[in-house]
DNA sequence: GTTAGGG
DNA sequence: CCCTAAC
């Protein structure tokens, strides 16, 4: 048996202490407790009190800071509703303090789970019920949309419905399953009573007003408390009911406030049924709460994240199997090909992906690196999971006229890459037509007039643009976001198919000046086609190749070359052979290459892989 | 400015 | 064709 003083010296920050502030009650209030086998704090008897009484006199000054212990206690507790109550985390500096405040976090797990699945389904963890939205923002967002929070109504509830569907997107993948396994281990650890009595506890305790809740959190802590949050004061209670069950001694205590409560509510079933929908909501609330927990909780708990991380990663295995693979293909390649960080459009795309997906918000930076490439295809999974899950779909609330509602949740960001010549195709058309063909066409009615098929292109390309539009307004139109570095001038080049003594041209260039030579064959053997660029010729080189590969082969096959494009132009077989053998001799001074390559991949395997990369 | 390569 | 990284 001990003695323990306890006071409030460290008091709930987020009320107002008016309890203390006013003169009428003591600020110091020592009680008289018993230290049970597993560290849990017993108010003492009345009797032990008066064994006591002159012992405490004397030596309360001397006495061991089990008031340290319920400050942390409380303050975790309070921490685990209000995980921006940043400050006490240095009290976490002895072992027992901590296995301590672990006892309250289990049990904290638990009577939270009774709280949300029995007693209060509706209001798990709010300080005031009709701050849920605010802290359930606070909490899931980490405090990212405080600002939001804060504005109008519409907008709260507009920042929470996104934020609970992204969130359902983002992590239900992990949670659902994850938490209730959780939940079963943490209140399997504490489990040792009966949960009949806090159930009790919490029915007795749930019409009392918070000044008689403050009342009986004195009686069963021994101290006093501001806190005007009643469902904080029931769950404190509750377990010092809990834990008083288990020493009949200080059951006379709380006894009365218990019976006090107990009139109205007492035929109250024990066990309520709850909706499964109820739950699900549950659990999605809980995994909003969840990201808070992980990054403020002391070290203590990292036996919570880390299942969490494990639990994750292991759902986020399965797309991330063929990574290896990937990797090593990549080094592979990375001789012979130039290796080419994503580039900007790329990002851009896979940024989008993400933004969309999270909508800006929880993009832990700590986290992404370790799978960034992974996260990104996965995540569009867990929208139907969730979806399934719970019955939420993907929306999020649009203010129409004042009232809002729930809209489909549509990306109002452009997935395809930005719109250069956006403007351009609205209003510039005609003297983008004439800006260029002036030139070109001097030169070149004589070379295509041959052909004939220069009209053709030409009216083709009006279809196009027209397409193009369409398709601007269709799926574009939402999205603003016209890249400012691109020149609003822009445009798109004429659109010139290639005739075939340009494609006979470009043979005899590569064969003469070699492939990759395209500046040089540009100016030689293209000084009179001034609209084919180096990278027109490397571009249609490479389209040569394809054909000669794709068209060759199927023909041999007997197989139809595969309806060719009508607009562009058959390429003759003789042309193509030609292309082939050049792409196949061409590249024999790439023969040096994939000779390098080869000898690198050997050695490579000599060395032992993976050290000559990165 | 050219070239390579993805889109 | 466009765009952009790599050269």
């Amino acid at each position: 048996m001990e003695v323990g003083g306890s006071q409030d010296a460290l008091e709930n920050t987020n009320d107002d202490n008016n309890f203390n502030k006013n003169g009428n009650s003591d600020p110091v209030v020592y009680q008289l407790v018993r230290v049970e086998g597993d560290g849990t704090l017993v108010p003492a008897t009345e009797d032990e009190v008066l064994q006591f009484e002159d012992f405490l006199h004397d030596e309360k000054v001397d006495l061991p800071s089990i008031d340290d212990v319920a400050h942390v206690e409380e303050y975790f507790t309070n921490d685990c509703i209000k995980p921006d109550f940043g400050e006490g985390t240095s009290k976490l500096d002895t072992a027992d303090v901590q296995g301590l405040m672990v006892d309250a976090a289990l049990e904290e797990g638990r009577l939270h789970t009774l709280d949300d699945s029995i007693v209060l389904p509706s209001n798990c963890s709010a300080v005031h019920d009709q701050e849920l939205d605010k802290l359930d923002t606070e909490q899931g967002g980490n405090n990212i949309a405080q600002q939001d929070s804060a504005s109008t109504e519409t907008t709260k509830s507009t920042v929470l419905n996104e934020l609970s569907s992204d969130k359902e997107k983002a992590d239900a993948c992990s949670k659902p399953v994850n938490d209730t396994s959780t939940r079963q281990s943490v209140s399997g650890v504490t489990s040792s009573v009966p949960e009949f009595s806090i159930l009790r506890g919490e029915v007795c305790l749930d019409n009392l007003t918070i000044r008689e809740l403050q009342e009986a959190f004195r009686a069963t802590f021994g101290r006093q408390t501001t806190v005007k949050d009643k469902l904080w004061l029931k769950r404190r209670i509750a377990m010092g009911l809990t834990n008083s069950c288990d020493v009949p001694s200080s059951g006379c205590i709380v006894k009365d406030y218990k019976v006090i409560g107990m009139g109205a509510k007492q035929e109250i079933p024990v066990v309520q049924r709850i909706p499964k929908m109820e739950l699900d909501a549950t659990l999605v609330r809980d995994q909003v709460m969840d990201p808070g927990h992980e990054r403020d909780l002391p070290s203590t708990f990292s036996y919570h994240s880390e299942e969490q991380q494990r639990l994750s990663k292991r759902l986020k295995r399965v797309p991330t199997d063929n990574d290896e693979p990937q990797v090593t293909i990549f080094s592979e390649q990375g001789t012979a090909k130039r290796i080419r960080k994503p580039t900007k459009r790329y990002i851009e795309e896979l940024s989008d992906v993400e933004t969309h997906e999270s909508t800006g918000r929880l993009s832990s930076p700590g986290k992404r690196p370790v799978c960034d490439e992974v996260l990104l295809r996965p995540r569009v999974a867990p929208l139907h999971e969730v979806g399934s899950l719970s019955t939420t779909y993907p929306t999020r609330k649009d203010t129409l006229g004042g009232c809002s509602v729930h809209v489909p949740y549509v990306s109002r960001m452009r997935r395809g890459r930005p719109r250069s010549n956006f403007i351009p195709f609205l209003d510039l058309e005609p003297s983008v037509e004439c800006t260029e063909v002036p030139a070109a066409d001097g030169v070149n009615l004589e070379k295509e007039g041959d052909q004939g098929n220069h009209k053709n292109t030409e009216r083709k390309e009006h279809v196009e643009t027209n397409k193009e539009v369409q398709g601007l307004q269709a799926k574009d139109f939402f999205s603003p976001d016209v890249n400012p570095k691109l020149k609003l001038g822009a445009k798109r080049k004429h659109h010139r198919a290639w005739t075939l003594s340009e494609v006979v041209k470009l043979v005899d260039g590569v064969a003469r000046y070699g492939a990759g030579k395209w500046s040089e064959i540009r100016r030689l053997a293209f000084s009179s086609y001034s609209y084919r660029t180096s990278v027109d010729l490397k571009d249609k080189w490479r389209n040569l190749i394809r054909a000669s590969q794709t068209q060759l082969s199927t023909e041999n096959d007997g197989v139809c070359p595969r309806k060719s494009n009508p607009s562009t132009i058959p390429i003759p077989p003789s042309i193509l052979l030609r292309v082939k053998e050049l792409a196949e001799m061409q590249p024999q001074a790439g023969d040096l290459r994939a000779a390098i390559k080869f000898a690198g991949q050997s050695t490579m395997a000599v060395q032992g892989k993976g050290s000559g990369f990165l």
